[in-house]
DNA sequence: AAATTCTGAACGAGCGCTCGGTCACAAGTC
DNA sequence: GACTTGTGACCGAGCGCTCGTTCAGAATTT
């Protein structure tokens, strides 16, 4: 801690941060120029959230949002709860920074699907694929965004539900592409939404119902029991 | 308050809470068989269950579960905190009394429709129409759940998703009919198991993203669209 | 009058958040 | 280089308050 508090201060932070094993987080870029700080150096704060975020997932992930305290968060990522208050304004902030940075990697995983697919018809079964796989490993993590987004602000809420929104864009950016090149059928715009939206619903699916599904399933089966469901109209 | 009392006790209670004009309760046999209470008058405790129901449904909805006070479930209901805990022995009891209100209605919803659905292959597509609809009329009912159900102590956590299943039972009840008269393509159990799954969460899907949806689509559309979707494969 | 049900003041653990103050270092002064 | 002053990050005891729950006694029913 001593070390900690003397290192944050000279210039090796950089490296430091850079070095740090990381799970969830990536792109706080807006969220963490959106929350308030007292706190000037930019790059310090940038490293106390992930910080911040780091701890608050497990915690929320284990006890939900109500039942964690601040001084829980604060003992986790190795910071006194006076400094916790420096870099965010409220516990809902640092809500709202774990759900960003979730939609984040949820974002990134597909993107990168997307950009590597191949063309023609079965590129979308590829996205489908690594989309799946990517809610098979953020299981809790979308888990807590459907238990806790009611929680925040409705400002920032909007914000959450928008990333959403953007993830089903990436399917319907797919569907588009197939459908002008002749690879899928003519469908109408609403129905292709719709689609999309399915697409996104039946990955989180995987979520909420593994509980269930995993005593039948393995995620394989599901995703090949799935996708034919899905191409099954096309 | 003074009327209400005098009532609960005399033999017209039960016309009372028969006549009673009510939501979303209905067979709180199960869950109020389960949870203990102080109180002798096995009556009594169902009248008085269904008002602490009624008031928390309302809150939860609008507030939250943890938002929500024990002592505003008791002003709601009219009847003093000291006697709410007369016939609940925690506020989580009265989560779980809501959640098994909530499918209750659902089932007997989705049942009533399986009952009546004509024979044949369109029965299927009656059946789908009557759940959506269930869920469009409890959107915020179903919202809850999702957001609520991990609040609860594991072993009433359990008991909740064993409905989630039951329901979802329904569906695969239907698709073994079909299949068996010649209406339907034959289907291997697993992959019929998950049309099942599908049929539910897209039931609930309308629930949670119809900020977005209801944009675009009437529930009608929806229901059209989505049917669709869901036969095209077979 | 015994039994049952109702009541609400009282309790106290626990919470989010604040704020006066400390400390390490940087900048300025001689 | 020695000394003073300024600055920004860090700290945690403590404040004010809320909330779930209890219990001794009042009210009502039988």
């Amino acid at each position: 801690m001593k070390y900690e508090r003397a290192l944050s201060h000279n210039r090796f932070i950089v490296n430091l941060y850079i070095e740090q094993p990381f799970g969830v987080y990536m792109k706080q870029h807006h969220a963490t120029k959106e929350i308030p700080t007292q706190i000037k150096n930019l790059e310090l704060v940038k490293q106390r959230h992930r910080q911040i975020i780091d701890a608050a997932v497990q915690l929320f992930i284990q006890q939900g949002f109500h039942k964690t305290t601040t001084r829980q968060i604060a003992r986790s990522a190795n910071i006194s709860i006076g400094s916790l208050y420096e870099y965010v304004a409220s516990k809902e902030d640092i809500l709202y920074l774990v759900c960003d940075a979730i939609h984040a990697e949820v974002e990134r995983g597909v993107s990168e699907a997307l950009s590597r697919a191949s063309d023609g018809r079965h590129s979308l079964a590829e996205v489908i694929r690594e989309y799946f796989l990517v809610c098979h490993r953020m299981s809790d993590h979308i888990l807590l965004i459907y238990q806790e987004t009611q929680s925040l602000p409705p400002q920032w809420r909007k914000k959450v539900l928008e990333n959403e929104v953007r993830i089903t864009g990436i399917f319907m950016e797919v569907l588009e592409r197939l459908i002008s090149s002749g690879d899928l059928p003519r469908l109408s715009e609403r129905s292709m939404e719709l689609i999309a939206h399915n697409i996104s619903v039946l990955g989180h699916m995987w979520t909420f119902r593994r509980w269930f599904l995993a005593r039948h399933y393995s995620i394989e089966d599901y995703i090949k029991l799935q996708t034919e469901f899905i191409l099954g109209i096309s």
